[in-house]
RNA sequence: GGUCCCAUCGUCUAGUGGUUAGGACGUUGGCCUCUCACGCCGAAAACACGGGUUCGAUCCCCGUUGGGACUACCA
Protein backbone atom coordinates (compact mmCIF):
# COMPACT_ATOMS: atom_id res chain seq x y z
CA UNK A 1 0.00 0.00 0.00
CA UNK A 2 2.08 3.07 -1.03
CA UNK A 3 -1.38 5.83 -1.39
CA UNK A 4 -0.15 8.82 0.55
CA UNK A 5 -2.97 9.29 3.78
CA UNK A 6 -2.72 11.95 5.99
CA UNK A 7 -5.13 13.85 8.06
CA UNK A 8 -5.64 17.60 10.04
CA UNK A 9 -6.48 16.92 12.85
CA UNK A 10 -7.94 19.72 14.75
CA UNK A 11 -9.51 20.09 18.77
CA UNK A 12 -12.94 21.92 17.73
CA UNK A 13 -12.13 24.26 21.22
CA UNK A 14 -12.18 27.34 18.82
CA UNK A 15 -12.13 28.33 15.14
CA UNK A 16 -9.47 27.61 12.73
CA UNK A 17 -6.58 29.69 13.41
CA UNK A 18 -3.70 30.74 11.57
CA UNK A 19 -1.56 28.09 12.49
CA UNK A 20 -3.87 25.16 11.82
CA UNK A 21 -4.52 26.47 8.20
CA UNK A 22 -1.35 26.13 7.74
CA UNK A 23 -0.69 22.58 9.06
CA UNK A 24 -4.64 21.64 6.98
CA UNK A 25 -3.04 23.74 4.00
CA UNK A 26 0.45 21.34 4.22
CA UNK A 27 -1.52 18.40 4.41
CA UNK A 28 -3.19 19.01 1.83
CA UNK A 29 -0.64 20.13 -0.41
CA UNK A 30 1.20 16.86 0.26
CA UNK A 31 -2.18 14.49 -0.29
CA UNK A 32 -2.84 16.42 -3.31
CA UNK A 33 0.53 15.94 -4.86
CA UNK A 34 0.89 12.40 -4.19
CA UNK A 35 -2.78 11.86 -5.49
CA UNK A 36 -3.62 10.30 -2.04
CA UNK A 37 -6.42 10.95 0.61
CA UNK A 38 -6.58 13.87 2.84
CA UNK A 39 -9.15 13.12 6.47
CA UNK A 40 -10.18 15.94 8.67
CA UNK A 41 -10.44 14.32 12.01
CA UNK A 42 -12.23 16.19 14.81
CA UNK A 43 -10.27 15.71 17.77
CA UNK A 44 -13.10 16.47 20.36
CA UNK A 45 -12.34 13.65 23.24
CA UNK A 46 -12.76 16.63 25.72
CA UNK A 47 -15.85 16.71 25.69
CA UNK A 48 -15.89 20.22 28.01
CA UNK A 49 -14.21 22.37 25.68
CA UNK A 50 -15.02 20.84 22.96
CA UNK A 51 -18.31 22.41 20.64
CA UNK A 52 -20.39 21.82 17.71
CA UNK A 53 -19.68 25.62 16.69
CA UNK A 54 -16.27 25.02 16.49
CA UNK A 55 -16.74 22.15 14.59
CA UNK A 56 -18.52 24.41 11.73
CA UNK A 57 -16.17 26.57 12.38
CA UNK A 58 -13.58 24.81 11.56
CA UNK A 59 -15.30 22.98 8.56
CA UNK A 60 -16.07 26.76 7.35
CA UNK A 61 -12.25 28.13 7.56
CA UNK A 62 -11.36 24.84 5.62
CA UNK A 63 -14.34 25.35 2.97
CA UNK A 64 -13.37 28.98 2.35
CA UNK A 65 -9.55 27.88 1.75
CA UNK A 66 -11.21 25.47 -0.72
CA UNK A 67 -9.24 22.79 1.36
CA UNK A 68 -11.58 20.07 0.40
CA UNK A 69 -11.14 16.66 2.19
CA UNK A 70 -11.92 13.16 1.41
CA UNK A 71 -14.22 11.04 3.02
CA UNK A 72 -12.68 7.80 5.46
CA UNK A 73 -13.88 4.79 4.28
CA UNK A 74 -14.42 3.34 7.16
CA UNK A 75 -16.30 6.37 9.08
CA UNK A 76 -19.72 7.48 9.01
CA UNK A 77 -19.39 10.97 7.82
CA UNK A 78 -17.82 13.37 5.65
CA UNK A 79 -15.04 13.78 9.06
CA UNK A 80 -14.18 11.60 11.29
CA UNK A 81 -14.95 12.11 14.86
CA UNK A 82 -13.60 11.16 18.38
CA UNK A 83 -16.23 11.08 20.23
CA UNK A 84 -18.02 8.10 18.35
CA UNK A 85 -15.46 6.26 18.19
CA UNK A 86 -14.85 5.40 21.98
CA UNK A 87 -15.85 2.03 21.77
CA UNK A 88 -12.75 1.02 19.78
CA UNK A 89 -10.04 3.27 22.47
CA UNK A 90 -11.30 0.79 24.94
CA UNK A 91 -11.07 -1.99 23.40
CA UNK A 92 -7.61 -0.89 22.91
CA UNK A 93 -6.95 0.54 26.71
CA UNK A 94 -8.59 -3.05 27.70
CA UNK A 95 -5.72 -5.06 25.33
CA UNK A 96 -2.70 -2.90 27.06
CA UNK A 97 -4.20 -3.48 30.46
CA UNK A 98 -4.18 -7.04 29.73
CA UNK A 99 -0.96 -6.98 28.30
CA UNK A 100 0.44 -5.48 31.64
CA UNK A 101 1.23 -2.66 29.30
CA UNK A 102 -1.12 -0.12 31.48
CA UNK A 103 -2.30 -0.37 34.91
CA UNK A 104 -4.88 1.71 36.91
CA UNK A 105 -3.83 4.81 38.77
CA UNK A 106 -5.71 5.96 41.93
CA UNK A 107 -4.03 9.25 42.35
CA UNK A 108 -6.00 12.02 41.74
CA UNK A 109 -6.02 15.15 39.77
CA UNK A 110 -5.67 17.32 42.54
CA UNK A 111 -2.86 15.03 44.59
CA UNK A 112 -1.30 15.01 41.24
CA UNK A 113 -1.13 18.75 40.30
CA UNK A 114 -0.12 18.98 44.34
CA UNK A 115 2.61 16.97 43.96
CA UNK A 116 3.14 18.77 40.67
CA UNK A 117 3.25 22.13 42.15
CA UNK A 118 5.99 20.65 45.03
CA UNK A 119 8.00 19.75 42.65
CA UNK A 120 8.16 22.92 41.05
CA UNK A 121 8.68 24.66 44.21
CA UNK A 122 11.85 22.41 45.48
CA UNK A 123 12.83 22.52 41.69
CA UNK A 124 12.83 19.01 40.91
CA UNK A 125 11.58 17.15 38.04
CA UNK A 126 7.92 17.07 37.99
CA UNK A 127 6.95 13.57 36.32
CA UNK A 128 4.96 11.57 38.00
CA UNK A 129 6.37 9.30 40.36
CA UNK A 130 5.24 6.21 39.39
CA UNK A 131 3.44 4.81 42.76
CA UNK A 132 0.48 3.00 41.25
CA UNK A 133 2.80 1.23 38.75
CA UNK A 134 3.67 -1.55 40.82
CA UNK A 135 0.17 -1.78 43.25
CA UNK A 136 0.96 -5.00 45.34
CA UNK A 137 -2.13 -4.06 47.77
CA UNK A 138 -5.18 -4.77 46.79
CA UNK A 139 -7.27 -2.08 43.98
CA UNK A 140 -9.16 0.30 46.25
CA UNK A 141 -12.80 1.03 45.30
CA UNK A 142 -11.91 4.29 44.23
CA UNK A 143 -12.03 6.13 40.35
CA UNK A 144 -9.12 5.48 38.81
CA UNK A 145 -7.16 6.42 35.31
CA UNK A 146 -5.58 4.28 33.19
CA UNK A 147 -1.68 4.91 32.91
CA UNK A 148 0.40 3.61 30.22
CA UNK A 149 3.63 1.80 31.30
CA UNK A 150 6.48 3.47 29.56
CA UNK A 151 9.76 1.47 29.00
CA UNK A 152 12.05 3.84 30.15
CA UNK A 153 15.20 1.61 28.48
CA UNK A 154 16.94 2.71 25.69
CA UNK A 155 15.99 5.45 22.97
CA UNK A 156 13.41 5.91 20.69
CA UNK A 157 14.46 7.94 17.15
CA UNK A 158 11.97 10.09 15.38
CA UNK A 159 13.33 10.26 11.46
CA UNK A 160 11.18 13.47 10.70
CA UNK A 161 11.03 14.56 7.29
CA UNK A 162 11.57 17.88 7.97
CA UNK A 163 13.16 18.13 11.59
CA UNK A 164 15.82 15.33 10.51
CA UNK A 165 16.88 12.72 13.04
CA UNK A 166 15.61 13.25 16.26
CA UNK A 167 16.35 10.99 19.41
CA UNK A 168 14.94 10.80 22.66
CA UNK A 169 16.24 8.96 25.89
CA UNK A 170 13.77 7.05 26.61
CA UNK A 171 13.36 7.32 30.01
CA UNK A 172 12.61 10.91 30.29
CA UNK A 173 9.18 9.42 28.48
CA UNK A 174 6.28 9.63 31.34
CA UNK A 175 3.72 7.18 32.40
CA UNK A 176 1.05 9.01 30.70
CA UNK A 177 -2.77 8.57 31.23
CA UNK A 178 -4.32 6.97 28.54
CA UNK A 179 -8.24 6.59 29.73
CA UNK A 180 -9.19 9.41 32.60
CA UNK A 181 -10.61 8.19 35.65
CA UNK A 182 -14.39 9.13 33.73
CA UNK A 183 -13.31 6.35 31.13
CA UNK A 184 -12.65 8.67 28.21
CA UNK A 185 -9.49 8.17 26.38
CA UNK A 186 -6.69 10.72 26.06
CA UNK A 187 -5.47 12.92 23.32
CA UNK A 188 -1.89 10.60 23.27
CA UNK A 189 -3.79 7.24 22.96
CA UNK A 190 -6.52 8.36 20.28
CA UNK A 191 -4.40 9.98 18.15
CA UNK A 192 -2.20 6.72 17.40
CA UNK A 193 -5.14 4.19 17.49
CA UNK A 194 -6.83 6.48 14.62
CA UNK A 195 -4.07 7.13 12.54
CA UNK A 196 -3.35 3.53 12.44
CA UNK A 197 -6.82 2.38 11.80
CA UNK A 198 -6.96 5.48 9.37
CA UNK A 199 -3.99 3.96 8.03
CA UNK A 200 -2.30 7.25 7.78
CA UNK A 201 1.35 7.01 6.46
CA UNK A 202 2.59 10.74 7.08
CA UNK A 203 1.72 12.56 10.35
CA UNK A 204 1.96 16.02 9.60
CA UNK A 205 1.54 18.56 12.33
CA UNK A 206 2.59 21.31 14.28
CA UNK A 207 6.40 21.12 16.21
CA UNK A 208 4.49 21.80 19.45
CA UNK A 209 4.11 17.83 18.68
CA UNK A 210 7.80 16.83 18.44
CA UNK A 211 7.75 16.24 21.93
CA UNK A 212 4.48 13.77 22.03
CA UNK A 213 6.14 11.74 19.31
CA UNK A 214 8.54 9.64 21.46
CA UNK A 215 5.40 8.90 23.79
CA UNK A 216 3.32 7.94 20.83
CA UNK A 217 5.71 5.55 19.15
CA UNK A 218 6.17 3.93 22.52
CA UNK A 219 2.22 3.12 22.01
CA UNK A 220 2.58 2.12 18.27
CA UNK A 221 5.05 -0.77 19.47
CA UNK A 222 3.12 -1.35 22.57
CA UNK A 223 -0.23 -2.02 20.75
CA UNK A 224 1.88 -3.37 17.90
CA UNK A 225 1.03 -0.87 15.13
CA UNK A 226 3.47 0.29 12.46
CA UNK A 227 4.68 3.49 13.15
CA UNK A 228 4.12 6.09 10.55
CA UNK A 229 6.58 9.32 9.15
CA UNK A 230 6.45 12.12 10.72
CA UNK A 231 6.51 16.11 9.67
CA UNK A 232 6.77 18.48 12.14
CA UNK A 233 6.37 22.11 11.31
CA UNK A 234 7.47 24.65 12.84
CA UNK A 235 5.40 26.98 14.27
CA UNK A 236 3.87 30.28 13.25
CA UNK A 237 4.57 33.19 15.84
CA UNK A 238 3.46 36.69 16.18
CA UNK A 239 5.49 40.12 15.84
CA UNK A 240 7.08 39.33 19.51
CA UNK A 241 7.95 36.32 18.42
CA UNK A 242 5.37 34.27 20.83
CA UNK A 243 2.89 32.26 19.78
CA UNK A 244 0.33 33.57 17.68
CA UNK A 245 -2.82 34.85 19.70
CA UNK A 246 -5.60 36.81 19.97
CA UNK A 247 -3.12 39.76 20.96
CA UNK A 248 -1.48 39.84 17.33
CA UNK A 249 -4.89 40.57 16.03
CA UNK A 250 -7.56 38.32 13.95
CA UNK A 251 -6.07 34.81 14.62
CA UNK A 252 -9.26 32.90 12.66
CA UNK A 253 -8.78 32.59 9.32
CA UNK A 254 -13.01 33.73 8.92
CA UNK A 255 -11.68 37.14 10.61
CA UNK A 256 -9.54 37.46 7.40
CA UNK A 257 -12.56 36.53 5.03
CA UNK A 258 -14.34 39.34 7.12
CA UNK A 259 -12.21 41.66 7.05
CA UNK A 260 -11.41 41.50 2.59
CA UNK A 261 -8.82 38.95 2.36
CA UNK A 262 -9.43 36.31 -0.64
CA UNK A 263 -8.93 32.58 0.11
CA UNK A 264 -6.08 32.43 -2.54
CA UNK A 265 -4.46 35.26 -1.27
CA UNK A 266 -4.22 33.70 2.05
CA UNK A 267 -2.86 30.49 0.90
CA UNK A 268 -0.56 31.71 -1.02
CA UNK A 269 0.54 33.50 2.26
CA UNK A 270 0.59 30.63 4.72
CA UNK A 271 2.79 28.71 2.14
CA UNK A 272 5.26 31.04 1.47
CA UNK A 273 5.60 30.39 6.07
CA UNK A 274 8.41 27.66 6.21
CA UNK A 275 8.43 26.83 2.48
CA UNK A 276 9.85 28.18 -0.35
CA UNK A 277 10.55 27.32 -4.14
CA UNK A 278 13.94 29.40 -5.07
CA UNK A 279 12.86 33.29 -5.47
CA UNK A 280 9.00 32.57 -6.42
CA UNK A 281 6.39 34.55 -4.17
CA UNK A 282 3.07 33.33 -6.14
CA UNK A 283 1.55 30.71 -6.66
CA UNK A 284 -1.33 29.35 -8.29
CA UNK A 285 -3.10 26.53 -6.49
CA UNK A 286 -2.54 23.92 -8.95
CA UNK A 287 0.98 24.88 -9.22
CA UNK A 288 1.47 24.43 -5.46
CA UNK A 289 0.03 20.75 -5.34
CA UNK A 290 2.85 19.85 -8.23
CA UNK A 291 5.80 21.84 -6.46
CA UNK A 292 4.97 21.28 -2.94
CA UNK A 293 6.95 19.02 -1.03
CA UNK A 294 7.40 19.00 2.73
CA UNK A 295 11.17 17.89 2.85
CA UNK A 296 11.53 21.28 1.62
CA UNK A 297 9.81 22.89 4.28
CA UNK A 298 11.93 24.98 6.64
CA UNK A 299 12.99 24.62 10.15
CA UNK A 300 12.55 27.57 11.92
CA UNK A 301 9.58 29.16 13.10
CA UNK A 302 8.30 31.85 11.02
CA UNK A 303 6.85 35.70 12.13
CA UNK A 304 3.16 36.00 10.92
CA UNK A 305 3.72 39.18 8.86
CA UNK A 306 0.21 41.05 7.90
CA UNK A 307 1.96 43.84 5.33
CA UNK A 308 2.76 40.80 3.31
CA UNK A 309 -0.31 39.13 3.16
CA UNK A 310 -1.46 42.75 2.29
CA UNK A 311 0.47 42.59 -0.49
CA UNK A 312 -0.31 39.30 -1.69
CA UNK A 313 -4.17 39.87 -1.15
CA UNK A 314 -3.50 43.19 -3.48
CA UNK A 315 -2.15 40.84 -6.17
CA UNK A 316 -4.98 38.98 -6.48
CA UNK A 317 -7.12 41.48 -6.67
CA UNK A 318 -5.54 43.24 -8.96
CA UNK A 319 -5.07 40.04 -11.09
CA UNK A 320 -8.58 39.20 -10.66
CA UNK A 321 -11.16 38.79 -13.40
CA UNK A 322 -13.68 40.92 -12.49
CA UNK A 323 -16.73 38.20 -12.50
CA UNK A 324 -14.11 36.11 -10.78
CA UNK A 325 -13.83 39.18 -7.60
CA UNK A 326 -17.43 39.73 -7.81
CA UNK A 327 -18.86 36.41 -5.33
CA UNK A 328 -16.11 37.37 -2.62
CA UNK A 329 -16.85 40.88 -3.16
CA UNK A 330 -20.56 40.88 -2.33
CA UNK A 331 -20.60 40.16 1.39
CA UNK A 332 -18.61 43.83 1.63
CA UNK A 333 -21.31 45.37 -0.88
CA UNK A 334 -23.88 44.71 1.30
CA UNK A 335 -22.22 45.98 4.36
CA UNK A 336 -21.19 49.07 2.33
CA UNK A 337 -24.91 49.44 2.21
CA UNK A 338 -25.76 47.87 -1.47
CA UNK A 339 -28.48 45.42 -2.19
CA UNK A 340 -27.21 42.40 -3.70
CA UNK A 341 -30.87 42.01 -5.72
CA UNK A 342 -30.54 45.38 -6.77
CA UNK A 343 -27.15 45.31 -8.25
CA UNK A 344 -26.44 45.97 -11.68
CA UNK A 345 -23.91 43.40 -12.30
CA UNK A 346 -22.64 45.06 -15.70
CA UNK A 347 -21.94 48.04 -14.41
CA UNK A 348 -20.34 46.35 -11.22
CA UNK A 349 -18.29 44.81 -13.86
CA UNK A 350 -16.98 48.12 -14.76
CA UNK A 351 -16.43 49.49 -11.58
CA UNK A 352 -14.02 46.43 -10.23
CA UNK A 353 -12.01 47.27 -13.24
CA UNK A 354 -11.47 50.50 -12.42
CA UNK A 355 -10.78 50.09 -9.00
CA UNK A 356 -8.96 46.80 -8.49
CA UNK A 357 -5.57 47.99 -8.94
CA UNK A 358 -6.05 50.30 -5.95
CA UNK A 359 -7.57 48.14 -3.90
CA UNK A 360 -5.63 46.19 -1.19
CA UNK A 361 -8.44 44.51 -0.08
CA UNK A 362 -12.24 43.79 -0.33
CA UNK A 363 -13.85 45.77 1.80
CA UNK A 364 -11.47 48.45 0.75
CA UNK A 365 -13.08 47.92 -2.85
CA UNK A 366 -16.20 47.50 -1.48
CA UNK A 367 -16.44 51.02 -0.06
CA UNK A 368 -14.65 52.78 -2.91
CA UNK A 369 -18.00 51.05 -5.46
CA UNK A 370 -20.91 52.16 -3.52
CA UNK A 371 -20.62 55.62 -4.71
CA UNK A 372 -21.29 54.52 -7.87
CA UNK A 373 -24.15 53.05 -7.35
CA UNK A 374 -25.80 54.91 -4.52
CA UNK A 375 -28.35 57.67 -5.03
CA UNK A 376 -27.52 59.60 -2.23
CA UNK A 377 -23.62 59.45 -1.66
CA UNK A 378 -21.43 60.57 1.62
CA UNK A 379 -19.15 63.58 1.33
CA UNK A 380 -15.99 62.72 2.64
CA UNK A 381 -14.94 65.95 4.83
CA UNK A 382 -12.06 65.91 2.77
CA UNK A 383 -13.81 67.36 -0.28
CA UNK A 384 -14.90 70.35 1.12
CA UNK A 385 -11.35 71.53 0.45
CA UNK A 386 -12.47 71.04 -4.05
CA UNK A 387 -16.41 72.40 -3.17
CA UNK A 388 -16.12 75.84 -2.15
CA UNK A 389 -17.51 78.87 -4.16
CA UNK A 390 -13.77 79.61 -5.87
CA UNK A 391 -15.15 75.98 -7.73
CA UNK A 392 -18.27 76.97 -8.95
CA UNK A 393 -17.39 78.39 -11.73
CA UNK A 394 -15.19 75.24 -12.96
CA UNK A 395 -18.34 73.33 -12.05
CA UNK A 396 -20.21 75.26 -14.14
CA UNK A 397 -17.76 75.22 -16.94
CA UNK A 398 -17.72 71.30 -16.71
CA UNK A 399 -21.13 71.04 -16.58
CA UNK A 400 -22.03 73.09 -19.71
CA UNK A 401 -19.49 71.01 -21.99
CA UNK A 402 -20.52 67.27 -20.42
CA UNK A 403 -23.86 68.10 -21.49
CA UNK A 404 -23.58 67.13 -24.72
CA UNK A 405 -20.56 64.75 -24.60
CA UNK A 406 -20.34 61.27 -25.42
CA UNK A 407 -19.83 59.96 -21.74
CA UNK A 408 -17.01 57.73 -23.30
CA UNK A 409 -13.10 58.31 -21.99
CA UNK A 410 -11.94 59.93 -24.88
CA UNK A 411 -14.54 62.05 -25.34
CA UNK A 412 -14.34 63.00 -21.76
CA UNK A 413 -10.89 63.88 -21.51
CA UNK A 414 -11.71 66.03 -24.88
CA UNK A 415 -14.32 68.32 -22.75
CA UNK A 416 -12.36 68.62 -19.90
CA UNK A 417 -9.47 69.38 -21.94
CA UNK A 418 -11.29 72.24 -23.32
CA UNK A 419 -12.87 73.42 -20.12
CA UNK A 420 -8.98 73.42 -19.20
CA UNK A 421 -8.11 75.51 -21.89
CA UNK A 422 -11.10 77.69 -22.06
CA UNK A 423 -10.56 78.81 -18.02
CA UNK A 424 -6.26 78.53 -18.16
CA UNK A 425 -6.41 76.38 -15.57
CA UNK A 426 -4.44 73.04 -15.15
CA UNK A 427 -6.10 69.35 -15.79
CA UNK A 428 -5.39 69.03 -11.72
CA UNK A 429 -7.62 71.97 -11.02
CA UNK A 430 -10.66 71.01 -12.72
CA UNK A 431 -10.23 67.48 -12.09
CA UNK A 432 -10.26 67.58 -8.41
CA UNK A 433 -13.76 69.30 -7.79
CA UNK A 434 -15.47 66.98 -10.03
CA UNK A 435 -13.96 64.12 -8.26
CA UNK A 436 -15.25 65.35 -5.47
CA UNK A 437 -18.69 66.52 -6.73
CA UNK A 438 -19.27 63.12 -8.54
CA UNK A 439 -17.77 60.56 -5.89
CA UNK A 440 -17.92 61.82 -2.65
CA UNK A 441 -14.09 61.27 -2.38
CA UNK A 442 -10.80 63.00 -2.67
CA UNK A 443 -8.90 60.09 -4.66
CA UNK A 444 -10.66 58.07 -6.74
CA UNK A 445 -9.76 56.32 -10.09
CA UNK A 446 -8.73 58.78 -12.99
CA UNK A 447 -11.52 61.47 -13.98
CA UNK A 448 -12.74 60.09 -17.35
CA UNK A 449 -12.35 56.73 -15.96
CA UNK A 450 -14.78 57.41 -12.93
CA UNK A 451 -17.24 59.59 -14.97
CA UNK A 452 -17.48 57.04 -18.12
CA UNK A 453 -18.36 54.13 -15.25
CA UNK A 454 -20.13 56.45 -13.43
CA UNK A 455 -22.26 57.57 -16.39
CA UNK A 456 -23.79 60.93 -17.62
CA UNK A 457 -26.79 60.67 -15.66
CA UNK A 458 -25.83 60.51 -12.45
CA UNK A 459 -22.34 62.60 -12.93
CA UNK A 460 -24.62 65.37 -14.27
CA UNK A 461 -26.93 64.94 -11.61
CA UNK A 462 -24.42 65.28 -8.80
CA UNK A 463 -22.53 68.24 -10.26
CA UNK A 464 -25.88 70.07 -10.68
CA UNK A 465 -26.38 69.35 -7.01
CA UNK A 466 -23.14 70.60 -5.67
CA UNK A 467 -23.89 73.64 -7.89
CA UNK A 468 -26.80 73.94 -6.63
CA UNK A 469 -25.84 73.69 -2.78
CA UNK A 470 -22.65 76.18 -3.23
CA UNK A 471 -24.49 78.80 -4.84
CA UNK A 472 -27.87 78.15 -2.58
C1' G B 1 14.46 23.11 36.35
C1' G B 2 14.28 18.76 32.64
C1' U B 3 13.58 17.20 27.44
C1' C B 4 13.40 18.71 22.53
C1' C B 5 13.47 22.25 18.48
C1' C B 6 15.41 26.71 16.19
C1' A B 7 19.11 30.85 14.60
C1' U B 8 20.92 34.75 6.79
C1' C B 9 18.47 42.14 5.99
C1' G B 10 12.96 44.74 10.62
C1' U B 11 9.90 40.34 8.33
C1' C B 12 9.33 35.89 4.80
C1' U B 13 13.20 33.47 2.53
C1' A B 14 17.24 31.83 -1.59
C1' G B 15 22.03 30.25 -1.45
C1' U B 16 27.22 27.94 -1.63
C1' G B 17 33.37 24.95 1.51
C1' G B 18 35.82 30.23 -2.43
C1' U B 19 29.31 34.71 -4.46
C1' U B 20 29.81 42.21 -5.02
C1' A B 21 25.43 36.83 0.07
C1' G B 22 20.12 36.83 -4.33
C1' G B 23 14.64 37.69 -4.28
C1' A B 24 10.04 39.40 -1.87
C1' C B 25 7.25 42.46 1.88
C1' G B 26 8.05 46.80 4.51
C1' U B 27 11.09 51.46 4.68
C1' U B 28 13.21 55.14 1.52
C1' G B 29 14.85 58.43 -3.10
C1' G B 30 13.15 59.26 -8.01
C1' C B 31 10.15 58.63 -12.61
C1' C B 32 5.05 58.39 -14.32
C1' U B 33 0.71 61.56 -13.06
C1' C B 34 -5.85 64.89 -12.76
C1' U B 35 -6.01 62.69 -6.91
C1' C B 36 -4.86 57.95 -4.80
C1' A B 37 -3.00 53.70 -6.20
C1' C B 38 -0.63 50.63 -9.88
C1' G B 39 3.75 50.35 -12.67
C1' C B 40 8.99 51.40 -13.54
C1' C B 41 14.14 52.72 -11.95
C1' G B 42 17.39 53.28 -7.63
C1' A B 43 18.99 53.11 -2.15
C1' A B 44 19.67 51.52 2.85
C1' A B 45 19.32 46.86 5.28
C1' A B 46 21.50 40.21 7.19
C1' C B 47 25.04 35.34 7.61
C1' A B 48 23.98 35.97 16.62
C1' C B 49 28.81 35.09 19.29
C1' G B 50 33.22 32.01 20.46
C1' G B 51 36.07 27.92 19.41
C1' G B 52 37.49 24.14 16.14
C1' U B 53 37.95 21.25 11.00
C1' U B 54 40.01 23.36 6.45
C1' C B 55 44.47 26.61 2.17
C1' G B 56 39.68 28.92 2.95
C1' A B 57 34.02 28.94 6.40
C1' U B 58 27.57 32.08 6.22
C1' C B 59 27.74 26.87 4.86
C1' C B 60 30.57 21.13 8.55
C1' C B 61 31.43 20.04 14.16
C1' C B 62 31.36 21.70 19.36
C1' G B 63 30.14 25.32 22.87
C1' U B 64 27.85 30.10 24.37
C1' U B 65 23.95 33.32 23.96
C1' G B 66 19.17 34.24 22.48
C1' G B 67 14.24 32.55 21.04
C1' G B 68 10.43 28.72 21.04
C1' A B 69 7.72 24.14 22.26
C1' C B 70 6.63 20.35 25.60
C1' U B 71 6.87 19.08 30.67
C1' A B 72 -2.11 18.25 32.19
C1' C B 73 -7.13 13.02 34.03
C1' C B 74 -5.88 19.86 26.99
C1' A B 75 -5.13 18.53 22.16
Amino acid sequence: MSEVRVRFAPSPTGFLHIGGARTALFNWLYARHHGGKFFLRIEDTDRLRSTDEAIEAILDGMRWLGLDWDRWEGGSGETVRQTERFDLYKEKVQELLEQGKAYPCYCTASELDERRKLAMKEKRIPRYDGRCRERSEPAPDLPFAIRFKASPDGKIVVNDMVKGQVTFESKTVDDLIIARSNGTPTYNLTVVVDDVAMGITHVIRGDDHLNNTPRQIQLYQALGYPIPKFAHLPMILGSDKARLSKRHGATAVQQYRDEGYLPQAMVNYLVRLGWSHQDQELFALDELIEKFAVEEVGTSAAIFNPEKLNWVNAHYIKTGKPEALIPPLLPHLEQAGLQKETLDFKALHRVILILQERSRNMKELAESAACYFLDDIPYDEKTKKFLNPESVPILQAVLKQLTDAPFEHNSLKAALETVCESMELKLAKVAQPIRAAVTGKVVSPGIFDVLETLGKEKALKRIDKQIALLTG
